[in-house]
Order: structure tokens, then C-alpha cells, then sequence
DNA sequence: CCGTATCCATTCCGATACTG
DNA sequence: CAGTATCGGAATGGATACGG
């Protein structure tokens, strides 16, 4: 009878994403999407998920606007998931947590560039948080003020 | 009997981090951690998660060495949870984050600056991902290649 | 005031069987 | 191959009562 709670209506940006990707699986399933993956049962083999899970969890991703299908595209009879717009802007997001989880995750002879730049093949090395002026704000002396609060409701 | 799968022992850098922050509260619980709570009830009152939960979160989060606890420091009789190197290091990924939030999640008019640098005062532009040469690279023209393939496992 | 413990409903997830 | 349906166990989360 209790409904848990939904982040859809929160004032805050940080809050409203959780009810799409603030899970256990949706994040590396967008984590293959960039990296070209778009068959079900590629995702299934990748994740290693069970298949109903992977099922809800695409479908929850597309009712997000994130992904969406497509009827075919190497000719085969089945549906493609392809990065909307929308899902490729969670890129800085994806590679924000790999570097986070690179540092803290990982001893140092285990980490290795796996980031690269589809386009121009370069590495990725890092996501810089910038001022309005452009100055890099170094993490260690940055905060989040007011993060939550916004200025009107529309909801 | 089944267990849930853990993402612990992941060969991927995007992975290992869900077990700390793959659900509903976690993110939001270091947004406020950033703004500066430290207090249960603080937490407890700007959430509004229940205090069994919050209580679970907390402990998994101190785990995970992202928060740690400290005695006192107003004087108050009980504990306060701050923010480690490794939580702070959280940093961008709730700016992607909320980035992300703001433009997807949010109409035109309701948005507004609300992350602050609390050092300098300056509102945070955007994250940026930039190559190891320093280009700025365009998440539109971005992909994530082979993320999860590392050389090691030391697990 | 600061949490923890208990109870319960809902949700998540894994295994498996099934349909097209 | 591409999913969906069903089942059971585990985890999440809400309401509340309880002890420090």
C-alpha cells in the first residue's frame, strides 16, 4: 500500500534522473549503448542480467526518452536500442564515475586508459568541473551550494 | 538463496562503483553531504527518506570509505558524517549529474543556476570531457570504446 | 536529539519455462 | 534470436516503536 517514492517531481536536477538509472544495472546497460551495443541479447551477454531484468530495465530506459527502438538495421527481424539524444548526453556522467571508479576502485597497476574518443581516437583523460569563466575548480576545494533549490514548479 | 550480483569484483571502472551508489538515496545523501550536512536528521529532514533506510545508506556509504564518521564537533553529543578524499572525489559525477538533470529533466524556465563553487562563489558552468591532449571533446561526436577491458585483475 | 530494530509492502533480481 | 511470463528469494523502502 505504501508506494515508494518517485524523484520525478523533486525541485532538484540531481533528484529527477534517479527513477531512470538509479539502479543496479541501467548504467552499464548505457555503458554498452556508447559503446555500440544495440541487441538485446548482446546486452544480455555483456551484463550477464537476466533476461526479464534486462527486458524491464530497456523498457524503463526507452519510456525515459534514452533509448529508443528501432525496427531493424543489419537486417535482422528484431528491434534495435539505439542513445537518443537525451541518453548521449549522459556521457560526462559515465565518464565522470569511470574515473571515479578507476582512482578509488582499482589498485594502480590494474588501471589502464579504456576510455576513447570514437571520433578523433584519442584517450579520455578526465572530466574538469568549470566556472562560468572557465577557471577548473579543483574538487577537493569545491562544494555544492543550493544544489537543490530552484526557482519555480512546473511539475 | 540466490544472491543479488555484486558489481565488487567487476573488471569494469563504471561497475564497481554500484554497489556504493546504484540506488534511490545514495547520490542524493552525498549532494547534501556536499552542501555541507553532516547531521542524520539533517539528512533525514532535506531527503525526507525514512530513518531505517537512511540508517542502511549511511553504513553502506562509510562501507564504502565515501563518508566517514566523526565523533562531534559542535558540540553535540553524537556523530556527524563528512565526506572522505574518495567522496569528495564524487564531485563531477554529481555535477554531470545534475547537468544532465537540468537540461533533460527540466523545462527552459525552470532552470537555473544553482551549483556554487564555495571557494571562489563562482556558479559551475558545466563538466566537461577533454582528451589527453586537452581537446574538448563533444559528447555528440563521443563514444565510450571498449570501457570495461582491463589488462589485470587483482581481485 | 540520534539513531536502531521490527514489521510489512513493494520492488529488484535471478532462474527458468515459454511464445513468436 | 528476441523477448515475455511466472515464480521465489533478496533487497529496498515506509511507518513506527524502541533504546541511548
Amino acid at each position: 500500500m505504501v508506494k515508494r517514492t518517485s524523484h520525478g517531481a523533486a525541485r532538484c536536477p540531481v533528484a529527477r534522473p534517479l527513477d531512470a538509472i538509479g539502479d543496479q544495472w541501467s548504467l552499464l546497460i548505457l555503458r554498452d549503448a556508447f559503446e555500440g551495443t544495440t541487441r538485446f541479447s548482446a546486452f544480455q551477454k555483456s551484463l550477464g542480467v537476466s533476461r526479464n531484468i534486462l527486458s524491464v530495465r530497456l523498457r524503463n530506459l526507452v519510456d525515459h526518452g534514452i533509448l529508443d527502438t528501432a525496427p531493424a538495421a543489419d537486417g535482422g527481424a528484431y528491434q534495435e536500442y539505439r542513445l537518443t539524444e537525451k541518453g548521449r548526453g549522459l556521457f560526462p556522467v559515465l565518464v565522470a564515475l569511470r574515473q571515479w571508479g578507476e582512482t578509488y576502485f582499482f589498485a594502480p597497476e590494474e588501471s589502464h586508459v579504456v576510455l576513447v574518443d570514437r571520433k578523433h581516437g584519442l584517450p579520455v583523460r578526465r572530466v574538469e568541473v568549470r566556472s562560468q569563466d572557465g577557471r577548473l575548480l579543483g574538487h577537493e576545494d569545491t562544494a555544492i551550494s543550493r544544489i537543490g533549490e530552484r526557482s519555480t514548479d512546473t511539475t
